[in-house]
RNA sequence: GCGCCGGUAGCUCAGCUGGAUAGAGUGUCUGACUACGAAUCAGAAGGUCGGGAGUUCGAGUCUCUUCCGGCGCGCCA
C-alpha cells in the first residue's frame, strides 16, 4: 500500500480505536460506532488531515462534539504511525499532523519504483472494454471523436494504473441504414458526374464534399462502367470502393492522434455471423417481442418499466418518460441499429469482459437506459454496461465560436485540427474538462507554445528538473541514494507540499478509475507542476552542502519520474529540453 | 409537454460519501533574475455558488420549486 493510503488507515484506526476505548471506560456512552470521514483540511493551518468524528458521533452519543473530541483525544494513541501530534479546533474536529517520517518516507517509496509508482492492485485484473469515438465510416471525423478520443484513450490508460485490464475498442458500423445513404449519395454523385443535374440528389443523402471526391476517384479509375449496371450493382461497387477508404482514413488518423485500438470490430460481422439474428430471437424466446405492422418489436415499455420500478421510481414518473417500444427487425427485414447493438453488447460480454465503458456523445443518451434494459432483458446485468455521455465541443478563436473550416466551409474535422494543434496539446487540453460538461476548446491556447497552455506549463516543468541534473552533472555532481537523516531534512513548507502531492498520486489514479473520469489527473499533474516551480523559486539545490542538496535533488527526482509518469501514460511528450 | 446534462470570480473551470474563512488558471494591477531555464514565482483586486423555499449542529453539495443554456424523445445512428 502507497504511504499515503497507509497513513490514512493509520489514523482511521486510531480514531475507531479511541472511540472503543472511550466507550469501554465510560467516558461515552454505549453506541455504536458513527461514520466518520478522514479529509484533508482546505487550510493547512487545520493540520494534514482532520476528521469530524466528534460531529458525527453527536448525535449516537447525545453530546456535544467538543466534549466527544476530548474523549477521542484522551485516548488517542498515535504512537507508532506517522503522524507527530494532533489538536481539537472548531465545533470538534480533530486536526492530524504528519511527522517528518511521512515526507522522507514518500520519497524512497518513488524513488525505490519511479516507473511502477501509481499503480495499484485496486482493479483486481478485471477485464474492461473500453469502446471509443466508434465514428460513422461514412464520412470524416469531427471534434467530437476528438474529444472522444483524447477522454478513452487515457481513461484505458488511467484504468490501466488502477489494475484493471483495459481493452480500446473501435466500433466500425460499416452495415445497416447509414451504409445505404452512403451508398445512394456516391451514386448520386457519381451519376452526376455523367449524367449532370438531371441526377436528383437524395435528400436525406451526405452531402459532404468527401462524397463528391470520393466518386470522382472511382469515376477517374474506372469510368463510366457502373452508368449501365444495376443500381443495387452499382452502389455495391460505389461503397466497396470508398468504405476501406474511409476507413483506413479513419485508422491513420488516430493513429496520427497515438490511439492505438486492441480491436476494430466491424458491426457487418455481426451480421454475417448471425449474432444480430440469434440475439433477436433470444429475446423472441423471452417473450419480449412481438410483430406489427410486418416489423418485430421489442417491449422496452414493459422492461424499462419493470426495472424503474425495482429502482424504486414512481408509476407516474415512468408515465411521465413516455417509453415507447422499439422496433428490432424492420417491415423490409433488415435489422435496426438498436438489434445490432444489442448483439454487440452481448458479444463484447460474451467475449470476457466483465465491465463495458461507452464513451457516447450527448446526443445518444436516449438511447443508454434501453441498452442497460436490453442487457438485463437478455440475461446480463446493464450495470455492466456504463455510458460515459460527452457533451459538445465549442471550438472558440478569438474568444469568438468557430463553427467552419476555413479550408473547406464544412464543420471541422479531426484533421483539419490536428494539422493546426499539436496533438500532444489535443490531448491534454480535452482532458481538462470532465466529459459531462459542455467544453470551449480554445484555438489560440491549443496553439500557443508558451506560459498559456497548461501542457506547456508541465512540459516545462519537467524540462526544468532535468536541467538541474544537467547543470550538476556538468560540476561533477550526480545524484546518489540518501540517507534517512539527509531525507528528513526536506522541511521548508514548499518541499513538505510537494511532496505531499506527490503522496496523492496513487490514490488519484484510483479515484480517476473509479469516476471513469481522467480528467482528474490532467489536473493532477498541472498542480504537481505548479508546486515544483514554487518549490524550484524558494528553495534551491545546486549551491547548498551536501546533504540537502542531495535530499533535494532526491525530491526533484521524485517530482521527475511522477510527471513522466503521468505524461508516457497520457502518449504525451516529455521532453528533457524545450 | 416530458426527460437527461449543465449554471460557482470579467472569462474557462475545480470543489472528494454534506464540514472550518468557497478554490485554481487566465485576464487586470504591483513586484522578483550578476545564482540550478523568468515558458517561472510572490502579492493585490475580483463572489447574492442562477433565484426562492425546505431538511440540520452545518448546504456550492441533499429535497422541492422556478428561471436560463445545451441535448434527446424515428421502422436514423
Amino acid at each position: 500500500m502507497d504511504t499515503y493510503s497507509s497513513a490514512v488507515l493509520q489514523l482511521r484506526n486510531a480514531v475507531t480505536a479511541a472511540l472503543c476505548k472511550a466507550v469501554e471506560n465510560g467516558e461515552l456512552p454505549k453506541a455504536d460506532i458513527p461514520d466518520f470521514i478522514i479529509e484533508t483540511p482546505a487550510d493547512a493551518s487545520h493540520g494534514d488531515f482532520a476528521t469530524n468524528a466528534a460531529m458525527a458521533g453527536a448525535k449516537a452519543f447525545r453530546m456535544p462534539p467538543f466534549k466527544i473530541a476530548k474523549a477521542i483525544t484522551d485516548n488517542l494513541d498515535l504512537e507508532g504511525t506517522l503522524f507527530e501530534r494532533f489538536e481539537t479546533a472548531g465545533p470538534g474536529f480533530i486536526n492530524f499532523f504528519l511527522s517528518a517520517d511521512y515526507y522522507a518516507e514518500v520519497v524512497s517509496e518513488i524513488l525505490g519504483d519511479p516507473e511502477g509508482y501509481g499503480s495499484s492492485d485496486f482493479g483486481k485484473g478485471e477485464k474492461v472494454m473500453v469502446e471509443f469515438v466508434s465514428a460513422n465510416p461514412t464520412g470524416p471525423m469531427h471534434m467530437g471523436n476528438a474529444r472522444g478520443g483524447a477522454l478513452g484513450d487515457c481513461l484505458a490508460a488511467v484504468l490501466d494504473k488502477a489494475g484493471y485490464s483495459a481493452y480500446r475498442e473501435f466500433y466500425v458500423n460499416d452495415a445497416g441504414n447509414q451504409i445505404e445513404k452512403f451508398g445512394c449519395s456516391l451514386e448520386a454523385r457519381y451519376l452526376q458526374i455523367f449524367k449532370g443535374d438531371e441526377i436528383v440528389f437524395p435528400e436525406d443523402g451526405y452531402r459532404g464534399a468527401d462524397i463528391t471526391e470520393l466518386a470522382r476517384e472511382y469515376a477517374d479509375i474506372n469510368g463510366d462502367k457502373l452508368v449501365e449496371a444495376s443500381p443495387e450493382e452499382r452502389k455495391k461497387e460505389l461503397v466497396d470502393y470508398a468504405l476501406p477508404k474511409n476507413i483506413s482514413k479513419m485508422q491513420e488518423d488516430m493513429a496520427a492522434y497515438r490511439i492505438t485500438y486492441d480491436k476494430w470490430f466491424f458491426e457487418s460481422e455481426l451480421h454475417k455471423s448471425g449474432k444480430v439474428r440469434e440475439v433477436v430471437d433470444l429475446l423472441a424466446e423471452k417473450g419480449l417481442t412481438y410483430e406489427s405492422d410486418g416489423a418485430v418489436w421489442y417491449k422496452n415499455k414493459d422492461v424499462l418499466t419493470e426495472k424503474l420500478l425495482a429502482e424504486g421510481k414512481t408509476q407516474k414518473y415512468i408515465d411521465n418518460l413516455e417509453l415507447k417500444d422499439d422496433v428490432l427487425i424492420r417491415q423490409n427485414g433488415n435489422p435496426t441499429y438498436f438489434a445490432a447493438d444489442i448483439a454487440y453488447h452481448k458479444n463484447k460480454f460474451d467475449r470476457g469482459f466483465e465491465t463495458l465503458i461507452d464513451v457516447w456523445g450527448a446526443d445518444h443518451h436516449g438511447h443508454v437506459m434501453r441498452m442497460k434494459g436490453a442487457m438485463d432483458a437478455i440475461g446480463y446485468d446493464g450495470d455492466r454496461l456504463n455510458v460515459l455521455l460527452m457533451q459538445l465541443v465549442n471550438l472558440v478563436r478569438d474568444g469568438k465560436p468557430v463553427k467552419m473550416s476555413k479550408r473547406t466551409g464544412k464543420a471541422i474535422q479531426l484533421r483539419d485540427l490536428l494539422v493546426e494543434v499539436p496533438v500532444d496539446s489535443a490531448r491534454f487540453l480535452f482532458n481538462t474538462r470532465e466529459a459531462n460538461t459542455q467544453m470551449d476548446f480554445d484555438l489560440d491556447l491549443a496553439v500557443s507554445q508558451d506560459n498559456q497552455n497548461p501542457v506547456y506549463y508541465v512540459q516545462y516543468a519537467h524540462a526544468r528538473i532535468c536541467s538541474i541534473f544537467k547543470a550538476l552533472a556538468k560540476d561533477g555532481i550526480s545524484p546518489r541514494e540518501c540517507t534517512r537523516d539527509e531525507l528528513l531534512r526536506l522541511s521548508a513548507p514548499e518541499e513538505k507540499e510537494l511532496i505531499g502531492h506527490l503522496a496523492l498520486y496513487t490514490t488519484e489514479i484510483i479515484s480517476a478509475a473509479k469516476d471513469y473520469d481522467p480528467t482528474k489527473i490532467t489536473r493532477y499533474v498541472t498542480k504537481l507542476a505548479t508546486l515544483f516551480h514554487k518549490f524550484y523559486n524558494a528553495c534551491r539545490v545546486k549551491g547548498e552542502d551536501e546533504g540537502l542538496m542531495q535530499a533535494r535533488l532526491a525530491l526533484c527526482d521524485c517530482a521527475r519520474s511522477v510527471i513522466k509518469n503521468v505524461l508516457t501514460m497520457f502518449n504525451i511528450n516529455c521532453p528533457e529540453k524545450m
